[in-house]
DNA sequence: ACAAAAATATGATCTAAATCATGTTAAAAC
DNA sequence: GTTTTAACATGATTTAGATCATATTTTTGT
C-alpha cells in the first residue's frame, strides 16, 4: 500500500451522498491509497480502523477457513464500499478480508469520520442501508444455492454474475477464485468448466473465460 | 391473520428509535395483527406492502426451493423486524417467507409510512443499518460454514444459536426445521442428533432438546 | 534470468451425506 | 372423533463431489 494523489471528491459513495457543505470536511479527512495486485487491503479479524471506497481496480472480499480454504463472498469494483461490515453492533473487527485482484486505488476514511458523516448526512445512511439490504438478499440467495443447487448450477450462476459485474461476456479469473466463489474445490470447477466447454456454453483461453450462450447458462443456474 | 388490540408504542424497533414527536404518527399508522401457529405472515415473491415488528411469538424466516425444500435463514422473536429485506434497490418483492412457529402478534406499518419514518428519524435509519450489518455478517458466516464445515458441526452451531435465541439450554423445534436451518435433510439431522445423544451433549424429549454440554458443542461448531 | 512458489491439468479413490424405501406415530382438519 | 396429513424413525443404496496423487505450466520474487 502506498499513498496516491488526491481524489476527485465526486466518484465515491461517500462524496456522492454527502451534502455539499460536508465535502470540504471529506476532503480534509480522506486519503487516497493504492494497492498492488494480490496485496491485502484488510484482513478478517483485524480491528476496523476505517472504511474504503474503491476508485479503480477489482477486489475480492473473502472469508478464510484454516490456511488453505477460502470463500469469496463478493467482488468489489469502482464505486463500491469496503469494510462496512465492521459497522455492526459487535466488536469492531473486520469479518472478511479484502485482497486486490489487480492494481487498485481506494479512498480511505477513518471510522470516526465515517460515522460522523452518517450522522450529518441522513441520505448517506439511507443509501448505505439500501446497499446492505441488497447485499443481504444476495447473501441469502447464495446460501440457498449452496444448500439446494449442485456445483454445475452454482458455477453457471457464478459465471453469469461475474459477467454482469464486468459488464462483458468476457473476463479473466483464476480457477481457484472461481472455486472459492462457487463454494467448491479447484478440481470440481475444472471438470465442470470442461463440461461447459464441451456443451459450447463457454470458451476458455488461458485465464480468460468467454460466455458464449448466456441463455443456456441461465437455464443451468435455475 | 386477524386484527388485535393496539400496541404499547414502546416495544418495537420503530417506536424505540423514533423521536417522541413522531410517535403520534406511528400510533395512527400502525396496526396490531395476530397470526396462529403455522400461519404464513408473508411469502417470498409477493410484493412488499409493509414492514412487521414482532411483538410476541416466534417466526421462521425462510427461502423455499421447489415445493418441498426449504432453508431457514433466521428465527425472529420479540422486538425483531420482518420484511425489511424488501427495502433494497431492486423490485419490491419479499425475498423470503415468514411463517409463525407459534401464536404470534406483530405490529404492522405500510411501506410508505415506514420509509417516511426513516427520513424523519435519522437514528432509526442508523439503527436499522447496524441491524443489517449484523445480519449480513451472520449470513456470510453461515455461508462459509455451509461450504467448509460438515453437517455435525453445523448442527452443533445451529443448536447453540437456537439456545442463545431462546436464552435457555432447552427449547422446542421440529427436526424438519432443524434440518432446514442447518442446511441439510431430516434423515441426516436424525442421525447426528443420535450421535450427540450418545455422546451426552444433548438430551431429547419429544420435540424438546436440552443442551447438556455447551462446551463440547462449541468445540464441534469450531 | 532463474529459482521457488502458485496455479493448472487430469486420473483414481474414497466418503459424507443425499436419496430411497417402509413403517410408525403424532398432529391437524373436517 | 375419525380421517388425512405431516412429522418421525431407521435401515439400505447411491452418488456427487471431496480428497489424493502426480505431472506440467505459469507466476512472481530476487
Amino acid at each position: 500500500m502506498k499513498k496516491a494523489g488526491a481524489c476527485d471528491l465526486k466518484t465515491c459513495f461517500l462524496c456522492q451522498f454527502s451534502i455539499p457543505e460536508w465535502i470540504a470536511a471529506v476532503s480534509d479527512h480522506k486519503q487516497h491509497l493504492s494497492y498492488k495486485k494480490n496485496e491485502i487491503i484488510f484482513q478478517e479479524g483485524q480491528p476496523v480502523k476505517g472504511i474504503f471506497f474503491l476508485y479503480d481496480g477489482k477486489v475480492k472480499v473473502h472469508k478464510q477457513w484454516g490456511t488453505d480454504k477460502d470463500l469469496i463472498v463478493r467482488f468489489a469494483q469502482q464505486g463500491d464500499i469496503l469494510g462496512h461490515r465492521g459497522l455492526g453492533s459487535g466488536e469492531r473487527l473486520y469479518t472478511v478480508s479484502a485482497t486486490a485482484l489487480e492494481d487498485t486505488t481506494v479512498c480511505y476514511t477513518d471510522l470516526t469520520f465515517f460515522e460522523a458523516s452518517l450522522k450529518v448526512n441522513p441520505s448517506l445512511a439511507l443509501k448505505l442501508m439500501q446497499f446492505y439490504a441488497d447485499e443481504l438478499q444476495e447473501a441469502e440467495r447464495k446460501m440457498r444455492n449452496l444448500v439446494h443447487m449442485d456445483v454445475k448450477s452454482r458455477l453457471a450462476d457464478a459465471l453469469l454474475e461475474i459477467g454482469r459485474l464486468h459488464n462483458d461476456t468476457q473476463f479473466t479469473i483464476s480457477r481457484q477464485d472461481l472455486a472459492s466463489f462457487a463454494g467448491t474445490t479447484y478440481e470440481t470447477i475444472y471438470r465442470n468448466l470442461q463440461e461447459f466447454i464441451q456443451e459450447k456454453l463457454i470458451a476458455v483461453d488461458g485465464k480468460t473465460i468467454h460466455i458464449l450462450n448466456e441463455k443456456k447458462l441461465k437455464k443451468y443456474s435455475g
